[in-house]
DNA sequence: CAAAAAACTTAATGTAGATTAAGAATTTGA
DNA sequence: TCAAATTCTTAATCTACATTAAGTTTTTTG
């Protein structure tokens, strides 16, 4: 376990090798992935540092990390990774607003092609907003 | 009509006054709004200048704007404006993943609080991700 | 200002995915 | 290595929201 709901100062994960995943509880428990962390991805919470952060995180394989400050400042030359979290999150939205299941079982193989058979189902259906059974 | 879904190389507007709406059609041409953007805002599309964009952007209301190149080398004092906009898509995955369309209307109100009046409730609906008769 | 377009309202019906349950298979851990 | 925990599978039932439709109000525009 690496981060916990509500931390402050939180770390911004740099995934060398291995798996992490970020998520939520809602207000019945029941866990919604947020992003999966394999190799070369970063993952943290996108809040600023002075905020309690909204995701737990964690690793599902033994995993090699780089731990950095969230103080963005010091990193502008990650701005590449910015551009390309943000295209993610922009287009996880629109596929969450617009799209069905299937389709969005389809994108989740195309954007994580190789941690198909590394997840449990249950957490794919964690990340498409379903539940296991659908 | 400020910017069309496939071009290249799009500007990114900061919003001085007025309104304006970014979103997708998708198969059916239906309408989903990703993002308002109001006074003090910044809208843009989050691919890199040579992918193709996938967001509509027009002004709903009159609207006095900065346009900024997208290429951010140039606006890395801009980043606290970065880490917002994630936190916002951040926050709203989370929603879309996991609250009642009531939930997200509520959040709605709390993200956006001066624009309830100023935009139809068609597109509330359309941002939501739900029909306007719901 | 008047006609046309867009938005709103209400209501009946439809459906994707949720919930519940319970047995089978797989994985985990002492 | 074996018991416990977790995951998977199937299926019946349920529900939040979608779809469709048609009348009403509001906004836009020439």
């Amino acid at each position: 376990m690496l981060q916990e709901f509500g931390e402050l100062n939180t770390k911004v994960y740099h995934v060398v090798s291995g798996l992490l995943r970020s998520y939520t509880l809602d207000k019945k428990g029941k866990e919604h992935i947020f992003m999966f962390g394999p190799e070369g991805w970063v993952v943290g919470d996108n809040v600023p540092p002075e905020i309690p952060c909204q995701l737990y995180i964690d690793a599902i394989e033994d995993s090699e990390l780089y731990v950095l400050p969230k103080d963005l400042k010091r990193e502008n030359k990650n701005a590449e990774a910015f551009i390309k979290r943000l295209g993610v999150l922009q287009k996880r939205v629109i596929m969450l607003m617009s799209a069905s299941a299937i389709e969005r079982y389809e994108h989740f193989e195309e954007t994580y092609p190789d941690i198909m058979n590394r997840v449990t189902q249950k957490m794919i259906a964690s990340y498409l907003g379903i539940t296991p059974e659908a």
